[in-house]
DNA sequence: CACCGTTATATCCACATGGATATAACGGTG
DNA sequence: CACCGTTATATCCATGTGGATATAACGGTG
């Protein structure tokens, strides 16, 4: 089925889109920068650099890390970053559903091949 | 306020943004490729390209183009072409108004700096 | 105390994107 | 019939993005 993909751009320089947002899942599940960024076929420079976007975006930080420790160390989302991810999803959801009648419409005049 | 930026993936390849629905927009009020182009400080290579890519996934042209004739020829939306704008702006505004609640949340602990 | 996997950071470089530019063809207009 | 601004296309190249790589520091664990 057709697909919104959607960013979100905050009043500010703040920009949120499907990719920050997944690895931020993946940091919440996985427990690491390097280990969501392995998971997405990402750089962990890349990983590290977004995090580091996404925290100075906001007012408090959505990812806190810490370099030693068990297992090396690792990364988790703070609440106020299961929060962002929450409320991203749920705009993904309710702008999928609103435009879920327009999108039939695209459709049908959109090549499948 | 908090803008959503919505690109459209329809089945298949075709991928439908921002850029390329302003650019059509361009075309139906200018009446030219280059024109739209430069309206937009792109390059008529890319605002070509573009257009190319738009018919190109669509079942049939989303703009006409005739080299040569008055004023040196020109481009223009067909029907569908029309229709696909208007729907897409229809998406943008449905799913801005759907996540509109959600946004504030969001905006709320984003640095405005 | 050596080891481990991580965070954190810097450097180098391959590659894709797209701008700049050039050229040809086209077909109304003066 | 020369001119004009466009479409259409090719070539060259500057630039930025991000991968690959290296290194240091960190702090639990065996």
């Amino acid at each position: 089925m057709a697909q919104l993909s959607i960013r979100v751009d905050l009043d500010g320089n703040a920009r949120l889109g499907p990719g920050k947002i997944l690895l931020l899942e993946r940091i919440a599940e996985l427990g690491s920068i390097a280990a969501a960024g392995r998971s997405m076929a990402m750089s962990y420079r890349r990983a590290w650099a977004l995090v580091a976007e996404i925290n100075a975006s906001f007012t408090e930080p959505l990812v806190t890390s810490q370099p030693g420790g068990k297992q090396g160390g690792g990364a988790a989302l703070t609440p106020r970053g299961r929060d962002v991810v929450t409320t991203y999803r749920a705009i993904e959801r309710d702008a999928q559903a609103a435009a879920a009648a327009h999108l039939v419409c695209l459709q049908a005049s959109a090549r499948t091949t």
